[in-house]
RNA sequence: GCGCCUGUAGCUCAGCGGAUAGAGCAACGGUUUCCGGUACCGUGUGUCGGAGGUUCGAUUCCUUUCAGGCGCGCCA
């Protein structure tokens, strides 16, 4: 279905029209004047110059044109030049009936949908996840959802960090304390075995352990350079203890990412595209776009332009190893082939973003990747502690996304069992999902690119702009509806009539927004748009609860009207928190 | 040094060229014949970091300046 906005403008271009000017002045908005107006038009302001005449005249004319419509109640010229609008109750009613009788809720797919690749993961094996990975996944699987609603193709890879000197630094560190184990001898050449010689437990204190060690002692971390170098070589017995990693970490991340309600279609790392590599920079040396500087083999992607110099991107160190960018633009190329992506969108910490400036630079010069294909950089801001400083544990150390999780858990059981309603054995599940939201909407409601404060009281509380709020509305609603059926009504045939009320007909208004508040949050990868939407949607619902009792309403045909709304909300705001990535539950 | 980002109410944040710059929190005061009061309603607060410019109109675009954060070839 169409937006309500659109088909607004549409009205009024026609009114444009009929008075003689140029339609593409009819561009409708929200009103900015909620005291004055619905909706407004400024065209006629932009229109001044174009017909060398007084903005209110112009406003005049095409108000005149308006008497009568059938979309709008009120259309009226105001000083300097202001169109203000409001809508016809009865055409808001039937907009909303058709929205109710759309199981897309009147959201409309894109034109041409797309193949997109969100590469939203980054976690490194043998480490666990932290707070630093929270707002990739949060919002890249926001990002995700928000393009499937919309009908594109999305592919979402998790894009392990699998690769490089931190496997080279846990086998360096294994063999200092294992020296034994069978994957070390050179001479071997039987089976392996099966179970792994450390825990998962093990690997998340052997690494730091490790990578500790390495900044201080210089031989030691030359041995995992040269680990790191024999397992790219291909090393027998390093390849399968990295086959052991692997293995306990890839189960270890799926199951943290899945209490985060986050899913990847593919588990592909950097170990997946090792194989492209030498090809890769043979055709780059050959084409002449790769040449050797200091023993290490670069391409330059300076551009006329640049504000500043542009570091060229290095393919190969001195010593022949790949690095961190090598096998990004090795992915390019594998995704361009096997998926042959329209845009592959990159959720990553904003720090990064020069490295993708150089990335893509790279793979479009080399024709690694097709000038169609659009590469996107969505670089998030830092999440910080109330102190305003990256957020640690009180020790001050990295907090692990476990840890986090478990906090606001405990926070909101806390606040759930307060609440005598919900029986215990659901507490701990509620608590869950209602953590969830508090977690998810506390990211996304802020803009992505900024840094922002994590603060769990704030985030867990059930006032304000919070995830809880939300769930809260949503279980109310639920609530009404449920009784009105046990009372033996039917929600499902309940007709919706035109609004009578100012806080029944701003309810309604905002529900028809859906649609446009969706696609205008992809368009712009701003999930915190489609947050404010929700808001204001919750806000509008309780305002009505407030002032309407519906159970107890005795007009029945206004009673049905009023359980169809708010079938309808409660469909939106579900299908919206959806797409930002939590649920809602029964009660709480 | 160069570059990027940020600066809006006491705090946390919206505001994507238009009218009187808005929310939440915190503070204070109301609303209960109550469908879940974890709600709703009201009250107060701003040199939109500063200075120029473009525009009929600038928090929004441009220039400059101040403050903070971040990044700048052999880590990822």
């Amino acid at each position: 279905m169409q937006k309500i906005i659109q088909l607004m403008s549409e009205e009024l271009e026609k009114a444009f029209e009929n008075a003689g000017y140029d339609p593409r002045f009819a561009r409708v908005v929200a009103s900015n004047r909620p005291d004055l107006c619905e909706f407004q038009c400024n065209g006629a302001m932009a229109a001044k110059k174009t017909y060398k005449k007084a903005p209110i005249e112009i406003a005049k004319d095409v108000a005149v044109q308006l008497e009568g419509s059938d979309v709008f109640s009120k259309a009226e010229a105001v000083m300097p030049g202001f169109l203000n609008l409001d809508l016809q109750e009865s055409w808001l009613a039937e907009y909303l009936t058709k929205m109710s009788e759309d199981p897309e809720l009147a959201v409309q797919k894109v034109e041409n949908p797309r193949t997109v690749i969100v590469d939203y993961g980054g976690p490194n094996v043998a480490k666990p996840l932290h707070v630093g990975h929270l707002r990739a996944a949060i919002i890249g699987e926001c990002l995700k959802r928000m393009g499937r609603r919309l009908g594109d193709t999305v592919i979402g890879d998790v894009h392990l960090g699998d690769w490089g000197l931190q496997i080279g630094l846990i086998i360096t560190e294994l063999h200092e304390r294992q020296p034994d184990l069978v994957y070390f001898d050179e001479n071997y050449t039987g089976d392996y075995p099966e179970e792994a010689p450390f825990t998962i437990g093990d690997l998340e204190e052997i690494y730091p352990a490790a990578s500790a060690r390495s900044k201080e002692d210089e031989e030691y971390r030359n041995r995992a350079l040269q680990a790191t170098a024999e397992l790219q070589q291909g090393r027998r017995g390093y390849h399968a203890l990295w086959e052991q990693i692997m293995k306990l970490s890839v189960a270890d991340l799926k199951e943290n990412y899945r209490k985060l309600d986050v899913t990847f279609d593919l588990w592909k790392g950097e170990s997946d595209v090792q194989k492209y590599i030498p090809d890769m920079v043979k055709k780059m040396q050959d084409d002449g776009f790769a040449y050797e500087d200091q023993g290490a083999w670069i391409v330059d992607v300076a551009e006329e332009g640049d504000a500043k110099q542009i570091p060229p991107c290095m393919l190969l160190k001195s010593d022949g190893a790949s690095l961190y960018t090598t096998t990004d633009i090795a992915t390019l190329l594998e995704r361009e082939q096997i998926y042959h992506p329209d845009e592959v969108l990159y959720v990553v910490d904003k720090r990064q973003e020069l490295h993708f400036v150089q990335v893509f630079r790279c793979a479009r010069k080399t024709g690694i990747v097709r000038d169609e294909t659009e590469l996107n950089f969505l670089g998030f801001g830092t999440m910080n502690g109330k102190d305003g400083k990256p957020f640690k544990t009180r020790e001050g150390g990295v907090m692990r996304l476990e840890e986090l999780i478990g906090d606001i858990n405990k926070e909101m059981y806390k606040k759930i069992v307060e609440n005598r309603s919900v029986r215990d054995k659901d507490a701990e599940e509620t608590a869950a999902i209602v953590g969830l939201s508090a977690i998810k909407y506390g990211d996304l409601s802020n803009q992505a690119t900024k840094d922002y404060i994590f603060d769990v009281e704030r985030f867990t509380s059930f006032e304000g702009n919070t995830g809880p709020y939300l769930l809260y509305t949503i279980v109310r609603i639920r609530s009404i509806l449920e009784r009105y059926e046990e009372a033996g009504g039917n929600a499902e045939t309940c007709v919706l009539l035109p609004a009578e009320g100012k806080s029944e007909k701003d309810l309604m208004l905002q529900t028809a927004r859906y649609n446009e508040a969706l696609s205008g949050a992809y368009a712009d990868k701003a999930p915190h748009r489609l947050c404010a939407y929700i808001y204001e949607l919750a806000n509008d619902v309780n305002t009505f609860y407030h002032e309407h009792r519906i159970l107890a309403e005795e007009d029945t045909a206004r009673q049905q009207s009023w359980i169809a709304l708010m079938t309808l909300v409660r469909r939106v705001m579900l299908d919206a928190i959806d797409v930002l990535g939590f649920s809602a539950p029964e009660r709480m």
